[in-house]
DNA sequence: ACCTGAACACCGTTCAAGT
DNA sequence: ACCTGAACACCGTTCAAGT
């Protein structure tokens, strides 16, 4: 694990192999098949592997609260190794550090009132802003100013502003987190107006 | 670019490489760089031709009835490829379809009240949602009940409940769609409050 | 203008064989 | 219990050479 995240902030996930990872290890590839059953266990690992640096919040009685410290630690977790969410997006978090996290999350929800049936849309509806945020974050600061000049004049004027590159990203996350919470409570109005009806 | 849709539909994103890509054309893999400067160019042109596919919904004086028209037909355009969304995710939108798309979308959002600063955030927020839910759709519905039983039997009870499977995709993107417009109209409205008083 | 053969430097995975 | 050599069937990409 530990040799894997150094490849991946050495050469991202492109240079993350069977080989690489051996080589890191002073082993050859072939050995890596005893531990595990293949890439995608592999992956899955180092999944949980990271999963065990995100820093859960301590509980609270408010679980809007809970939930925004809970997803800006997530977001924290995965800016500090480099491609986590190609890594995270390739595994199935059936481990159990990431159970407990989706677990607390979940709690956090039914909480907050949503209901059992949307259950799964709204902890995938979060969980993949997060990872598609940061996804996009990291592709933004990756891209040199060259690029992005050269980018920028392949378009028209009009077009730039519909592709424009947003500089506070903790403020633009936040921002998401806040649409996607006050999305939830409004829905949640509506629907008691209408059982009071 | 009908060769590669084909492949996709056939062996998914796995299969498509420049040599079966070549097979299906009956020419050898080097030729194709002679058309396009690498795969990265390559999936560039098939995101293009897929978004050719999506038939853009009429002009409407209601910017949200035109937005979730707009999202249901980008949706049904994904799932008609196998893999698209790969496709959509690793390529640059600076194609002039994708252009068109991302134009029309983005001046019905700042109709909506939608705030230059946050334009990129937000329609960044609902692609990635209709792309992961499509994505996450797809994983589902490609995972044979045995494979499901199988998780399940590995999850405690409670836990079952948190990974638990929605069967009406329709409904739950409609939902998660939903969502994100009550908290949009929910924070212009707070925004508009602050600055009355 | 468009295609090819051959090569380079990689992949993931398997499996008999070793200690 | 853990590792290896060797092989298999693939990749993306380059480039001199062909028509």
């Amino acid at each position: 694990m530990e040799a894997s995240v150094k490849i991946l902030n050495c050469k991202g996930i492109e240079g993350l192999s069977m080989r690489t990872i051996a080589k890191e290890l002073n082993i050859k590839a072939a050995s890596l098949y005893w531990h595990f059953s293949g890439k995608l266990d592999l992956y899955g690992a180092i999944a949980e592997y990271l999963c065990l640096r995100y820093e859960m919040p301590a509980e609270s009685d408010d679980p809007k609260d809970y939930l925004i410290s809970s997803y800006k630690a997530y977001r924290a977790m995965l800016l500090s190794t480099r491609d986590s969410v190609s890594v995270l997006e390739n595994s199935i978090p059936n481990t159990p550090r990431r159970m407990e996290i989706i677990r607390a999350m979940s709690k956090a929800f039914l909480k907050m009132g949503v209901k059992q049936e949307t259950l799964t849309t709204v902890s995938n509806l979060f969980n993949n802003y997060v990872l598609s945020f940061v996804a996009d974050e990291c592709r933004f600061k990756n891209t040199t100013p060259d690029k992005i000049h050269e980018l920028e004049q392949m378009l028209c004027p009009e077009d730039r502003l519909f592709l424009s590159i947003p500089s506070n990203f903790d403020e633009q996350f936040l921002y998401g987190l806040q649409v996607l919470f006050a999305g939830l409570e409004a829905l949640r109005s509506r629907e008691q107006n209408r059982t009071e009806q």
